[in-house]
DNA sequence: TGTACATCAGTGAACGCGCGTTCACTGATGTAC
DNA sequence: TGTACATCAGTGAACGCGCGTTCACTGATGTAC
């Protein structure tokens, strides 16, 4: 791997929250190699980062802090394709930006299927009923609520209970791409890209 | 716990593969009290079954193996889980059994939710291609498909592509349970039973 | 019936390893006077 | 302008631990003769 990263040079005075990105971005790259949060270690996100182990400790009190503030980054990465492909849709059609939003998440979910995972785990996610009150799931309920009420005002119709369709959509396709990743059969794109028009076809209606 | 379990009796001869069982139950019974495969040592396994760690090699070549087996029981117990729910519904009535079977589903889910997340597990999968084609999720996809099978023998009809329904099927539903899992708000099993009601709604027609 | 032997279930001790975390430190750089 | 000092980014060595796995073994029990 990279072993020529021990020349990293130490960050200019006043610089030091840099390396707090740094160390981030590492723990993304080496997740997607190592596949999960447990097999993760610190030792080898700062061996990543080039940097000794105890320097994590500048910026993150221990490793669930670390894993906590990747899986924030990753929910807000995730939201902004989402939010990003809809802004490339067709700007006159709702349903059209629905769809590029639902695709967009099952894209980045086969992209990053460690980090992706992560955004799903639970064990340490106990660290504090504030935190949970602020648990960023929240950010893409609302964003599948938003796209729904858009399709609404275009004279479309949800099509059973409107409190629950955001869940539905989110659950669909969540459950989808974990089904198409743990089915061996098979593993095509367009599978996931049909399923979400299939979703589409169901829940809304004229 | 039990620290007292040292007093295991030797199995008597010939029957040395109890104790193959006696690890699959404790494995079990582990995953569920530290919530994840990684988190799970054999050491432990070995001392939850009151054994000595190396006794396990007579049974499991390694870690893996053991997980694997203690993967492919909780397919099948699903999967006896949502059969049975569907014998005790309605006879004349394949909704309400299709119902059930969801409604199991989501009950084994939150019953065993470390034991449930091991069926997504796809690191360890990929032990070898024989093993992959007969992965036991099949199990569940037939299951949601004869259902459906059933639901269209009785005059109903399953609304848009009858080959993806099992997969909506299943996708929402295992979807719902995680996004239940993350949401720490309302965490009432009613939601899943009103959902897998929704789900019926959309998804068949008479 | 007695005894030597093979089989079987299971063990105790040890291996080398990488881990999370703590500690007292280093050495470059900006600041005060 | 020179120098003492504080601050800051980052480190090397060490801690104790539990892990997966291997090894040569033990001792009870059935079997052959």
């Amino acid at each position: 791997m990279s072993e020529s990263a021990a020349v990293r040079p130490r960050n200019p005075r006043g610089q030091g929250e840099r390396l707090r990105e740094e160390l981030l971005r590492a723990t993304e790259r080496l997740l997607e190699q190592v596949g999960s949060e447990d097999a993760l270690s610190l030792r080898a996100v700062a061996r990543e980062a080039g940097v000794a182990a105890p320097s994590i400790y500048r910026h993150f009190a221990d490793k669930t802090e670390l894993v906590w503030a990747t899986l924030e980054v990753n929910y807000e990465r995730l939201a902004r394709a989402m939010s990003e492909a809809a802004a490339k849709a067709d700007a006159d059609d709702p349903v059209d930006q629905l769809r590029a939003q639902l695709r967009a998440y099952c894209r980045y979910a086969i992209a990053h299927p460690a980090n992706y995972r992560l955004l799903y785990e639970t064990r340490q996610t106990p660290v504090g009923p504030e935190r949970l009150a602020g648990h960023p799931a929240g950010l893409l309920v609302r964003s599948w609520h938003n796209a729904l009420t858009a399709c609404e005002e275009a004279g479309w119709q949800v099509r059973g209970s409107r409190a629950e369709a955001p869940y539905l959509l989110w659950s669909a396709v969540h459950g989808r791409v974990m089904i198409w990743q743990v089915m061996p059969s098979r593993k095509d794109t367009r599978r996931l890209d049909r399923f979400v028009d299939e979703i589409l076809q169901l829940l809304l209606e004229r």
